[in-house]
DNA sequence: ATGGTTTACGTTTTGCGTAATCATC
DNA sequence: GATGATTACGCAAAACGTAAACCAT
């Protein structure tokens, strides 16, 4: 039987329906962290200038905010952005934790630690 | 400046080197919601369940462990498959909450005009 | 025989890389 | 003029849907 009263949502939207990807927030940090999105692209994420920044430029569109702000030195995170940057690392070390959550598990004899955080305000 | 000692990672493994992506996840939870991946798949994520049966199946490959048992009755989460599912929800809101965090910071203090979509106080 | 999952395959979406363009200092 | 971000475009990989096959009850 599904059990889903664990959590409450803020809105109605359905977690089926987010759009966001774990690859756009991947490709966020490493931006937020390099400060340019040719030296996270090239360094990185060894991927493309161009991808990055479409990658960068959807994931905008789909949370709705201007992320970080472009200028000719580089990137720069708007204030929405540091916030973003904060709760976003969390949710992939959230996921990476799940993978090896699961590992261990799978592996019985192993006595399990929990990686514990806590969610903002 | 890179400030990323918020965290030890478990392992050595970079957080780009993720396959994981959260389409997998939304997907599993609908799974194990449901007990079945043809329900979850038509009446949950309007999919298929060809679709939906590789999904599970890339990502029980990339988390390297069964989490999900098939039977005739439809599916049961093995011991590894629930540990993944509670991880696997929090990331899931974390990811959420990042939006409405970035959503919420791009809001200025004051709004001069209300085109609020919540019943505020 | 039925309910449910998997495999096969063709189609379509979409992410990616190269090259060219624009903007700012 | 040089550095850095964006747009255009062609290609390749991957997700999706339909249909058929498989498996257990």
């Amino acid at each position: 039987m599904p059990e889903k009263d664990f959590v409450s949502w803020s809105h109605a939207r359905e977690i089926w329906e987010i759009a966001m990807e774990l690859r756009h927030l991947r490709y966020f940090i490493a931006v937020a962290d390099a400060g340019s999105l040719t030296v996270a692209a090239e360094q990185k994420l060894h991927t493309s200038q161009p991808s990055l920044s479409r990658q960068i430029r959807d994931l905008e569109a789909e949370v709705g905010v201007q992320l970080i702000h472009r200028s000719a030195h580089g990137v720069e995170l708007t204030p929405a952005g540091k916030v973003f940057l904060d709760h976003t690392r969390m949710a992939l070390v959230q996921a990476e934790a799940a993978k090896e959550a699961a590992q261990r598990a799978a592996q019985p004899a192993r006595p399990s630690f929990a990686l514990g955080f806590m969610s903002g305000a």
